[in-house]
DNA sequence: CCTTGACCTGGAGCGCGCACCAGGTAGTTC
DNA sequence: GAACTACCTGGTGCGCGCTCCAGGTCAAGG
């Protein structure tokens, strides 16, 4: 399973309601539950009156979620990895594989930025003359 | 037929044809179109039959266009850099400001994607036993 | 003369990742 | 018991940044 539940019994008043979890994540409530339905997010509780509980653990996961969103892992992408997750153990080798390219990935994005920080400061260079005005607003 | 084109033939006064450009830039007929429609490239030189010529100038830009694009600056404000660009020296101020506002922000996103590195090794730690089959083929 | 190929223009289409909306239910408040 | 709030489901809409397409021009080659 996706999100890692310690024991079957939860301890009830631990668990987030929705509006809870927006404030927790920075996740709106549309985008928790599009994931939810795109299977990034599983197994998510729901009290008696149908509506969702979502534990420390989804709050984590979600976390995990945003980082590798963040760093442009695209939703196909995320969904395979979570499908693997489902999967169990024997899936652990290409979930580590796709992690382990996903750092390099990433590795090279901050490469890419280290250069456009070069290029803008070259740029910069041209306008070293220029004072801006730090009284201006907005 | 794929049979490459006679590029050996540079075209005259050292402007670029369109294919040209494609290859030294990376980017697309199309892009290049859209871009100069958008503003973002402007004053490109035309041939007597109407086809567009690219000078070198026209290269180094859009390697500046790339990199803050592929930073993250939408094309709205790309445009808005260009127009100020397009009303001479008096925008300056606000041209650097723009571009110290940009640097900051990729300075932001490569502190986080240096979270995002640890957050993966710290999940790669779970899989620390795991042997990635290298002969696998893909 | 006919074909081929590079390029032209204007406009339509598209994939992604949400965001928004309508219509309904359950529990609390006055 | 009426209103209000929080949430539900299923579906549609949308902004961005291209990408593709139809139909045409022009020049060179066989």
């Amino acid at each position: 399973m996706v999100t890692p539940t310690p024991t079957s019994a939860v301890s009830a008043d631990s668990l987030l309601t929705p509006a809870e979890m927006v404030d927790r994540t920075g996740v709106t409530l549309d985008t928790l539950r599009y994931y939810e339905s795109e299977g990034l997010l599983s197994d998510v509780a729901r009290a008696a009156n149908g509506h969702r509980r979502y534990s420390e653990g989804d709050v984590r996961w979600i976390n995990v979620l945003r980082c590798l969103r963040d760093t442009g892992m695209s939703m196909a992408q995320l969904r395979h990895y979570c499908d693997l997750g489902d999967q169990g153990a024997v899936t652990r080798p290409e979930r580590k594989r796709i992690l382990l390219a996903h750092r390099s990935l990433v590795e090279q994005q901050i490469e890419e930025r280290r250069r456009a920080l070069d290029l803008i400061d070259g740029k910069l260079g041209a306008y070293a003359d220029v004072e801006i005005d730090v009284e201006e607003r907005s």
